[in-house]
Parts: C-alpha cells; structure tokens; sequence
DNA sequence: TGTACATCAGTGAACGCGCGTTCACTGATGTAC
DNA sequence: TGTACATCAGTGAACGCGCGTTCACTGATGTAC
C-alpha cells in the first residue's frame, strides 16, 4: 500500500478493495471514505475524485462482485462432466464466492443498494441469473416437454436456497451452530429439490 | 409520543418501537442512539438509563422480534387443518413477519448481532427452529421410520429457503423484478422440496 | 531530443455538523410512619 | 391523611471526535511541435 509518488495510479481500485476490508470487518454500513482514502494512504478528499460519495463506490463495489460471481459460476458450470454435477457444482461455487469473497458478497446482496436503479448493475446481476438458468435448462433436456419444469423458476428457487444457507447457516448467524456444513446442506437441499422436479429418479 | 410529564413512563419499549422505524429508513447501521431519543421526544442522554449503546437496544429489538416470530409461526403451524397445510401456512407466516415487522426482521438476520453471544436472543432463536421443526415431524409421521427424513434437516432447508425469497425476491432486491410474487414463489418451492422427500406423492 | 503547456490526480486546511458520552442536576413518584 | 425522604428517570450543558465536503493549490504526466 505505500506510495512511491504523488500520483497512486489506481486510487480507485485501491479504494475499491481497501473498502472490501472495511465491509468485511464493519458492515456495509460502518464503513466511511475517510477511513478508506487512510487505508489506501491518500488524503480523505482524494475520493471525491474518483466517487461522488459512498453510494457511488459500494455500487462500483457490488458491480465487480457480480461479474466476479457470474465469472465463477459460469466456470464452475462448465466444468461439471454431467449436467448434474454441473449444477451441483454451481451451488459450490456460489458458497465459494460468498466466503471468499464476502466483502464483496455483503455489499451485493446486504448493503441496501438498489440494483433496478443501476443499469450496470442489472447487467451483471442478469449476467450472473442467466447462468443459473442455463444450467436448470441443461439439466431439464432430457425431460419431456410435457413436463419439463421452467428452467427460471427453478434457478431462482436453488438461488433462493443457496443465498438462504449463506446467511443463516455461517459464522455468528442465526443457524451458525448447525452441525451440516453449509457446503452439505446446500447439495442435499438441492438434491431434494431436483427430485422434487422429477429430474432425478430413484 | 407526545409526553404530558418529566418521567415518560415507558421509554425503554418506545426507544425500541422507535428504532424499529429508523431501521427501516435507514438500515441497521443506519441508526443513532440520539435520533432515536428524538424521535421519542426526549434528550440525548436518556436511552443511557435504559441500554448501554446501541448494540444492546439492536438485541432488545431482535429478541422481541424472535418472540413474536415464535409466537406467529406457532400459530400459523396450529391453524392447519392437515399436516401439509399447516407447514404451508408457516411458510406464508414467515413471509408476513418479514413483510410486516421488516425493522424487526433487519434487527435479527441483517445486523450483524451475535445470535450466539446472548442467552436471550438464543433461547428465543431457538424456540422459532423449534416451530419449524414440530411441523416438519408432523408432516414426516406418515412417513415409515427406515424412509423418514430427520426433521431438523428439513426445518433447516425450508428456513433457508424462506429466508433467501425473503432477501432477494422483494421490493429493490437483486431478484425483485420477478413476475412471481414472494408468496408463490415460496410455496412452490416449498412443495417441490416436499415432493422430493417422499411427503406428497403424486 | 528538448521544451512549453495543458491536463490530470493528488494535497491540506478549513468549515459546519451531529454523535457518543459524561456529569451534576432536578422533577416526579412511591412508601414508611 | 400528611409529611419526610429515598429512589427513580429524566435534563441540559459540555466535551472531544471524526466525518463529509469544498477550495485554491501543486506536483506529476503526457504530448505537440
């Protein structure tokens, strides 16, 4: 973080992950650009020259977590070796994501920023959507039309799901003293579920 | 909340009914101590009488919050006339608390308070799992024991799962365009995940 | 290759503001006799 | 029923603090010629 000149040369993706830190330790709340711009080691009007104000940054923030997140997700569809696996894979790496990267996963889906509001931010949360659902409709191909269920009620009911898990069942929330790992409970809810849909049969 | 006397009679409980408010403008982080005292029409310095600081007021409002959502998803469970209706109807339950105590709801599973680190919040946290749970296990009982799954599994899936259409599926939420509502979206996918279990056979 | 100049990206001082917190205080209430 | 007194629940003034934001400024960089 230290600074060899007057110029940083990336202040605002500096800002951008100093800020990370500061949601991870503080809530999305607790943070301020003060406490950033000392963070990165710039003066506390340095910001102002890259972000009208705080909105504007967790909304930068949340931005990069989702094309990060529909990156993941989309890698992880891609390297299942059945559509199954594929999918179950999916539900892996969204756990990843929101624990690997939590401060970005708090300022997408915990921070009260509105998303509608964002044309950039739809975009990438679509983005991030649009995997999901291409992977319920791989795994729907071989059911008959008749009764093949719609691939995006299915893909928001497992987000649902996952995004459920993420936040009850992890450190210090309200399920946290869960004996199931996230990771368990994730799949064998999802596995339950595709049953449920008829998509795996025992 | 205007007061007639020096001694306002009952400021702790309108210092938390207050805040519930304010979390609800502003989110969790989002309150001061002082713009509560405002809000009730007294100085600065009272809440001290009554909490420490804020973070005791936020478990005071979340432990009232788990009380009622106890007392609300119980009800809904006795309200069933089957089984099957009586799960459904919690869920539909646990959708109206959070729809209609949303200060509450924010003060439990959105703050960032220690569930764990307070005896109160536990025991209340507990007692609403435990609703979930007696219904799962009365919707399990016509199951056979060598089939049946255990309840807490269940109650933990459909916990998530309500709490994930919570969070991403209403108004200004990363989902929160969706042509389905809340309400539906949550039964359907409660009812898939039964149907998976070997609960509804169709 | 050198120089002049425009532009960019920071500085630092200043301001007003509201918060958290403490303190000695005072008005109201309840109760013993 | 009245009075004395302890206790309780507020007040209001004060303090130090850090934040957000603005401003004229200055150091660094890039580029036209």
């Amino acid at each position: 973080m230290a600074r060899d000149s007057y110029h940083h040369g990336n202040l605002r993706q500096a800002l951008v992950e100093a800020t990370v830190r500061l949601i991870e330790e503080k809530g999305p709340q607790g943070f301020t650009l003060a406490e950033a711009a000392r963070a990165v080691g710039v003066s506390a009007a340095a910001p102002y020259r890259h972000f009208t104000g705080r909105d504007e940054l967790l909304e930068e923030i949340a931005r990069q977590g989702f094309e990060e997140f529909a990156e993941r997700l989309s890698a992880a569809l891609k390297q299942g070796r059945t559509p199954l696996s594929a999918f179950l894979g999916m539900g892996q790496a969204y756990l990843g994501f929101a624990a690997e990267r939590r401060g970005y996963y708090i300022a997408m889906f915990e921070s009260g920023i509105s998303i509608a509001g964002n044309s950039g931010l739809t975009q990438a949360a679509d983005r991030a959507r649009g995997t999901l659902v291409h992977a319920a409709e791989a795994l729907f191909q071989r059911i008959p039309d008749s009764r093949r269920p719609p691939a995006g009620m299915a893909a928001d009911h497992i987000w649902a799901l996952s995004h459920g898990v993420v936040e009850l069942f992890s450190r210090g929330k309200p399920g946290g003293r869960s004996p199931i790992s996230p990771a368990d409970m994730l799949e064998s809810g999802t596995l339950i579920y595709l049953r449920g849909l008829g998509v795996i049969t025992d």
